[in-house]
RNA sequence: GAUUCCGUAGCUCAGCUGGUAGAGCAUUUGACUUUUAAUCAAAGGGUCCCGAGUUCGAAUCUCGGCGGGAUCACCA
């Protein structure tokens, strides 16, 4: 099955040829050496002109102004733009025209990838521009890109259909500028984080994506099938169990920036992979925690923005430390005006159904109180604030707060109303842990799909013996969505999840061909309205065949008439 | 999953109460040696997402499907 092509398509298919025939390789495949980018022209050639007499440089053809015998041409690379100023008799200096005439005026088109030599200089109307001496194509593009133009900073038919955008990423990464620069601030926050965890000596590890047990947090795995084993695996839905099992190796400090898989809604703010950095300190609690994260963040948004302050939507979020800190049981009370400390399951419930949120049986004192913060209070917290002090029962890998019973040693950052990070004192009481996870089975029994598996292997582990530590896990997504004031998880992702495409069932002239049609012949077939192959199934072949000999003499076509067997064998080759 | 809006040329979009399509950019041809959303002149380009129905006639109305956006729900 062949494509259907657009005129465009087909000119620069022929293009391609007519440069083979001209002995010229459209995709040539020695190395172009360039000893300059737009960026530095941009920032160097006024204090240096000097410097810039003999460039090379590459990129991609972004737009063309030809005027005759010479030409300005804009070529894009990572960095930028630089305008081109072609002449003729420049890059021809012989007779033979035919490099500027033929290969660049006709045959080189937007899209393409070309490399050039010549000269900085500055334009009458003072532009950076480079003058040409020689040029040669390094690769023919075949389909036409979108035209974005742009003046005053007025953007003109620019790319901007979501779904395209999405599914063809390389297309609106070279039209759309602001999009590029998105994507690497987002390599600039992992790195920034990465150097501050690295200041510290922790460890940057690799850990199991596929897992026989789906542990660490509550959410639905996608199963998968070991053939060699015959046994079931699960795409990780996080990562702890694993970096706990280092700490009790005995390393100090470990931490993984991993993507992590949840079989789970799809929506603006939820990818079904997704990236989450966690990482583990031995001999520290979360209070420490709480202050290591808030400078990690400071330093992100200072290393993105030069400041703390960051716009998100129509608020600006504050990241100087320090962040303010807030139980979550006063959290409640404070927008609630009930105080759940002294209550049991009973009265938890009941405050629920006062607040008019749905509660069933199966659930737990700690999934109520979970879910009245998330109601009443959670999109309260605009400015980062730290939510500290969860009940037992939502926390089984939490060690139980020092103090407070029925608590555990737990913070949330929030965000602009939204979770970002996570983090505990661990649970290192192998004992204690065994029983939590008891409780999570029991849950699961009372019909609680989210509950946790027992990890007997990590139980082992802890058995050995883990160190003091803490613990905290932060969706990158989520942080790039923040500093990059993106309102969508699609817009931070290279290649966020989508449906598979559809592809139209289009019959080809090709398809046309082989039923014996020639050529010429089809495109009157499908000026007689028949498009598709079964429309033509369902035709007389004596009314078509008068048909189509009635188009040919209307457009005065000189082709030969088929006879009327012709037609109908076409048709009874339908099949 | 629910509601709602959208799907027309390579791109951005117009197309009224039904009469088989238009614009700008892009493309092609021509003019033009410092232009910059270059300009000027001319031309070509469309299974109007797919399928069924109503109708003499559907891009337009109805139903179904596919894909996408938005809102909500679910979800660490």
């Amino acid at each position: 099955m062949s494509q259907q092509l657009s005129e465009q398509e087909l000119l620069r298919r022929q293009s391609l040829e007519e440069l083979n025939n001209l002995g010229i390789n459209p995709y040539p495949p020695e190395q172009f050496e360039v000893n300059t980018t737009t960026q530095d022209l941009h920032e160097k050639y006024e204090s240096n002109p000097a410097a810039f007499s003999n460039v090379k440089i590459a990129g991609r053809i972004m737009g063309r102004r030809i005027m005759g015998a010479a030409s300005f041409t804009e070529i894009q690379d990572e960095k930028g733009r630089i305008q081109l100023y072609i002449k003729r008799d420049d890059i021809c200096p012989d007779e033979d025209k035919t490099l500027y005439n033929t290969v660049f005026k006709k045959l080189m088109d937007i899209g393409d990838i070309i490399g050039v030599e010549g000269f900085a200089f500055v334009t009458q109307m003072g532009e950076l521009s480079i003058h040409v001496k020689s040029l040669k194509l390094l690769s023919k593009s075949l389909r036409p890109l979108p035209i974005v133009k742009e003046k005053d900073g007025q953007v003109y038919d620019a790319f901007t259909d979501p779904e395209q955008r999405y599914r063809q990423r390389y297309v609106d990464l070279i039209v759309n500028p602001q999009v590029r620069e998105g994507f690497i601030k987002r390599t600039k926050i992992i790195n920034t984080m990465r150097n501050y965890f690295n200041s510290f000596g922790y460890l940057e590890v690799e850990t199991p994506i596929l897992q026989p047990i789906p542990g660490g947090a509550a959410a639905r795995p996608f199963i998968t099938h070991h053939n060699a084993l015959n046994m079931p695996l699960y795409l990780r839905v996080a990562n702890e169990l694993y970096l706990k099992r280092l700490i009790v190796g005995g390393f100090t400090g470990v931490y993984e920036f991993a993507k992590d898989f949840r079989n789970e809604g799809m929506d603006r703010t939820h990818n079904p992979e997704f990236t989450v950095m966690e990482i583990y300190v031995a001999y520290k609690d979360y209070h420490w925690m709480m202050e290591f994260t808030e400078t990690m963040i400071e330093k992100v948004a200072l290393e993105i923005h030069g400041t703390t302050k960051v716009t998100l939507g129509n608020q600006t979020i504050d990241y100087q430390k320090p962040y303010r800190r807030v139980r979550l049981l006063d959290a409640i009370k404070e927008h609630t005006g009930f105080d759940l400390t002294p209550m049991n399951e009973d009265e938890v419930r009941n405050v629920c159904k006062t607040l008019g949120l749905e509660v069933d049986e199966t659930m737990g004192k700690g999934k109520m109180i979970d879910e009245i913060f998330g109601e009443k209070c959670e999109h309260n917290y605009i400015q980062p604030t730290f939510i500290i002090d969860y009940p037992v029962e939502m926390s089984p890998l939490t060690k139980k707060h020092r103090t407070d019973e029925g608590l555990t040693e737990r913070f949330e950052l929030f965000v602009n109303g939204k979770e970002l990070a996570n983090a505990y004192t661990e649970l290192n009481d192998p004992i204690d842990q065994r029983e939590r996870f008891q409780e999570q089975l029991r849950l699961s029994e009372k019909g609680d799909d989210e509950a946790m598996f027992i990890d007997q292997d990590f139980l082992r582990a802890l058995e050995y013996g883990m160190p003091p530590t803490s613990g905290m896990g932060i969706g990158i997504d989520r942080l790039v969505m923040f500093m990059t004031n993106q309102e969508t998880i699609q817009e931070v992702l290279f290649f966020p999840q989508m449906r598979p495409e559809k592809k139209a069932d289009v019959t080809t002239d090709e398809d046309f061909m082989e039923l014996g049609i020639p050529q010429p012949w089809v495109d009157l077939v499908r000026k007689a309205g028949i498009n598709h192959l079964k429309e033509l199934k369902n035709q007389n072949p004596n009314k078509l065949h008068g048909q189509l000999c009635g188009l040919k003499k209307k457009m005065k076509l000189d082709l030969q008439n088929p006879t009327p067997e012709e037609v109908k064998s076409w048709i009874e080759k339908v099949g």
